[in-house]
RNA sequence: GGCGGCAUAGCCAAGUGGUAAGGCAUCGGUCUGCAAAACCGACACUCUCCGGUUCAAAUCCGGAUGCCGCCUCCA
């Protein structure tokens, strides 16, 4: 099997060779510790989680790693808007974005690395610059000086002379080039400070995924990934500033998530549209925010919504009714483990193609309408062979479904939530609703069909929809 | 000003040379006292427009139009 990736730095496809054979090091950009997280770092936290779980299932020995940034700039203002340290808002905010992600079924990555616990590789990186004449010093700052490193732009594929034209920063003339950046900020009353060769201070951004990438996976690693805004300036700095440091290739493959965007427009904090994970969780099942962000290609942008979380919601619902008729289909047969050529090799192209999941999920759904139509057109069956293909459809459903994170529930566990989650979003006089039903239940018992009816149009006035189960009639709140 | 991306049915979306996946919605059917849910079936002679290359293009090249992102903290 060959898994090709588009490489961000080439801009091309390009077939996925490690650099030690059979194990794969894979860094990526986790977030700011300094507010809650949005469906945006969802997206890159599910999206690497996804490939993370496909290169394991493929065999590679994966070593995962993503930081967490847990001093900056916005932490600092943050922590002195609320009178607190700013180590209490990083601690604070890494609780609940492992929260977050924990109810997004996101697995941990091998390691979670903090900027703050890693000071001594960092001061190390800064000092092999300064050393190289790389890096200089001013004042108690230190900055990378970038016209040192000849390849500087060839990640984001901009030229020094092209970004000065643009450039609408306030520029710290202190600085050789305008576009030098900052390694080491000397230590400002009220910030936090450690003490270093080149005074008192704390790091630069992009210095710290230079030196945790390299503490856990080496000078040069196979995947280093991110939003697509990263690629500059963060992750062009990082490929300087390592690059330079070792004289050596740094990451082998770059790869970039699009944005969301939120009802077609950027997610911002000054237009105020911001969705933050945990509120998208009052109104839709984990699973589902997976699949709505697993539905598009990773590098293209996509449109969160009201309706298309929904959209993706019903078709959650439509793959757990399908596995939950294979399970009843399936209960009375002895499990049989071999696969079923076909699925999950189907499954395993579309991965191979740069993780295409979008078209992964097509193939899950196609899985389903022949599952669908083959017990349909097997109703009494329950034959040997028929069993078989049931058992090894389902085999490779579960299968697909550990990629991509779903599943994990049975399919009663998964419907009992979904309830639970429709009657918490709505609001509505559920007592009223029981009487009406009860009322309309006596009604029916009698044959009562017009005062039955009666009651239903009540009730759909009120945007109630009836179920009429053999157990009995279950409610619920008409889909928007 | 520089760099890059995207334009596929009512909507979302996959598809980088071989004759348009999948989902949602809609319509028809099975089921039902009627419904709902579920399932089945139907649903793009065509891929923004114009030109070119090719036996063959949604896919490659050139141009036009429209939308978007980055160049500043940002997943």
């Amino acid at each position: 099997m060959t898994i090709r990736i588009f490489n961000s730095l080439t801009r091309k496809k390009e077939i996925f060779e490690p650099v030690q054979p059979g194990k794969v090091g894979m860094y990526v950009c986790g977030p700011t510790v300094y507010d809650s997280c949005h469906i945006g770092h969802a997206r890159s936290v599910v999206v690497f989680d996804v490939i993370a779980r496909y290169l394991k299932d493929q065999g590679y020995e994966v070593t995962y790693v993503r930081n967490f940034t847990d001093v900056d700039d916005k932490i600092i203002q943050r922590a002195n808007q609320l009178g607190v340290s700013s180590k209490a808002i990083a601690e604070k905010y890494i609780q609940e974005f492992n929260e977050d992600m924990g109810a997004l079924h996101v697995q941990r990555p091998n390691h979670e690395p903090k900027a703050t616990e890693h000071i001594a590789d960092i001061i190390q990186v800064i000092t092999k610059l300064i050393h190289k004449g790389l890096a200089y010093t001013i004042d108690g700052d230190v900055f990378f000086r970038i016209t040192a490193f000849e390849q500087y732009g060839k990640l984001s594929g901009r030229r020094l002379e092209d970004m000065e034209a643009g450039a609408r920063i306030d520029v710290d003339k202190r600085k050789e080039n305008p576009f030098d950046f900052a390694l080491w900020k000397s230590a400002k009353p009220g910030e936090p400070a450690w003490e270093s060769p080149f005074g008192p201070g704390r790091p630069g951004w992009h210095i710290e995924c230079s030196a945790m990438s390299m503490r856990f996976l080496g000078e040069t690693f196979d995947i280093h990934g991110g939003g697509k805004d990263l690629i500059f300036p963060h992750h062009e700095n990082e490929i300087a500033q390592s690059e330079a440091a070792h004289a050596k290739p740094f990451a082998k493959y770059w790869v970039h998530n699009g944005f969301v965007n939120i009802n077609q427009e950027k997610m911002s904090k000054s237009l105020g549209n911001f969705k933050i994970i945990r509120d998208v969780l009052k109104d839709f099942h984990p699973e589902a925010v997976r699949l709505f962000l697993l539905s598009h290609h990773y590098r293209n942008p996509i449109d969160f919504s009201d309706k298309t979380m929904a959209e993706a919601s019903s078709g959650l619902d439509k793959l757990y009714n399908a596995l939950e008729r294979l399970d009843q289909a399936a209960a009375a047969v002895p499990d049989d483990k071999r696969p079923n050529p076909g699925v999950w090799e189907k499954f395993q192209e579309a991965m191979d193609d740069d993780f295409n999941t979008a078209k992964g999920i097509g193939i899950l759904f196609e899985t389903v309408h022949q599952i669908n139509r083959f017990l349909e057109a097997h109703k009494e069956a329950d034959a040997g062979d028929v069993s078989f293909s049931l058992n090894a459809m389902r085999t490779d459903l579960l299968r697909i479904g550990g990629i991509l994170g779903i599943f994990a529930e049975s399919p009663q566990d998964y419907f009992a939530k979904q309830k639970t989650l429709a009657a918490q979003t709505a609001d509505v006089d559920s007592q009223r609703i029981e009487q009406l039903i009860k009322d309309r239940a006596e009604a029916r018992k009698t044959k009562n069909w017009s005062l039955a009816d009666r009651i239903r149009a009540e009730l759909t006035a009120m945007h109630i929809v009836l179920e009429d189960r053999p157990e009995g009639t279950l409610w619920r709140i008409e889909k928007p």
